[in-house]
DNA sequence: TGCGGTAAAACTGTCGACAGTCGGCAATCG
DNA sequence: CGATTGCCGACTGTCGACAGTTTTACCGCA
């Protein structure tokens, strides 16, 4: 029962419309069926889906509460447009976070954990090599939320669920400007030498690294495309 | 035009139910007019608010994201019961949130960023000689509230007015057992004096004190009261 | 008196419909 | 010819209702 947090998915589940629509969306919005700022009409929604309004609304709201879309009063939901301050807000409470996380794993870097994180950073080698970069990000997004999760602090895993969403929306964006496999192996093993190093020094050292890493690639992606995403 | 993020409300509305519906809930649930782990009739509140079910339902996810409320399929919304260990985790997270955007805020601390703190001190020692619990606690917050604001990190502020979101959910426990006056307003000064100095390790040592001693507080309080808050 | 099963009541999930509102377009006026 | 105003279509906000499920209350039986 590891990291119960974001999607149990238990069996089938033929109701819960609100969840399925939520993951709809979701994976649309990520996968830019709908680009940026673009604005979703709910009854288009509900007729494409084959549902009623209420489920969209209710899957709508719950996608505005992760940042993935933004409601306007009696105009509707839009597609959340990052401009490139709010990246960087989104990178700099990644940094905040994951600083804490390392440093409380450190003081309880237990083998079930050392082990855990070992085989995801192998996972990860193994998607890096791969040409899907939507599987590489996401399975380096798992080695963080590992890391998290053995910090042992839920509602921290929680916050960094909360800022991955937002991270995903960009997510064809960072797809293209990700770092070399070798670069990004090499850059979670220095994590794990750090954490099996004991030094809480190391550790900081080694997430300030990594992430300050991951952001200037993010970044340079949003500034490669010159998108107006003023938001009127 | 400080601290935009909250509420605009521009002119007057009188529609968007939601909102109001969800105050409503957040206000009953704060004052414990629905105890902790208490079930939320979706019929019940539609009649007693005089409004349909629908808007019900969205403010009860709009407080379910904001981890007030609890949905079980097929069953409903229920309040939810923080128990010792997510308190626990609740402070961890704060901490983690205020030492990054005190070490931001040392940065970039402007005259208007002081001149703010140091007023919104004095409100608080103002508030803090008052009988008023929920008071107190709220000037405290907005102390806080205004450091990350001034930190400069939007998506840092919102994490934080989440985390508070869920703190309320014991205010009235935390009201019991808050610190004498002097105590809160020489802890607050000493975080100026902090920001004064300049110093990123001054500031550290203060906002650790800060929120130790607050988290020392509440967890007191949660432990006099004996609920057995399990959550099934 | 205690227990199991059944039936009724209540509740949630979902739906279709209506009313008020917003944005765009065209006709009118300067 | 440009700006303004009224109108029309589309959409959101909200509502009442129905179906399936869960909870509860009751009744018979040991």
């Amino acid at each position: 029962m590891a990291l119960s947090t974001a999607a149990p998915r238990p069996f089938i589940q033929q109701q819960n419309l609100v969840e399925q629509v939520a993951d709809y969306l979701t994976q649309a919005i990520i996968q830019q069926h709908f680009l940026p700022g673009e604005r979703l009409s709910e009854v288009q929604l509900s007729r494409d889906l084959g549902v009623s309004r209420a489920p969209v609304r209710e899957a709508a709201r719950l996608l505005e509460s992760r940042g993935l879309l933004i409601s306007k009063p009696r105009r509707g939901f839009f597609v959340r447009a990052l401009n490139a301050v709010e990246l960087e807000d989104v990178f700099d409470l990644r940094l905040c976070l994951e600083r804490h996380a390392i440093h409380r794993l450190a003081e309880r870097y237990t083998p079930e954990a050392q082990r855990a994180l070992k085989q995801q950073v192998e996972v990860l080698c193994e998607a890096a090599a791969s040409n899907d970069g939507t599987r590489r990000i996401e399975e380096d997004l798992q080695f963080h939320r590992l890391m998290l999760h053995y910090a042992g602090n839920e509602r921290l895993l929680r916050a960094f669920d909360d800022l991955t969403h937002e991270l995903r929306l960009c997510i064809t964006l960072i797809t293209k400007t990700h770092e070399a496999p070798d670069t990004i192996a090499t850059s979670h093993f220095k994590l794990l030498d750090a954490l099996d190093s004991g030094s809480s020094a190391a550790c900081r050292e080694a997430i300030d690294y990594h992430i300050g890493v991951a952001r200037k690639f993010v970044v340079k992606g949003v500034g490669e495309t010159v998108d107006s995403s003023d938001e009127g």
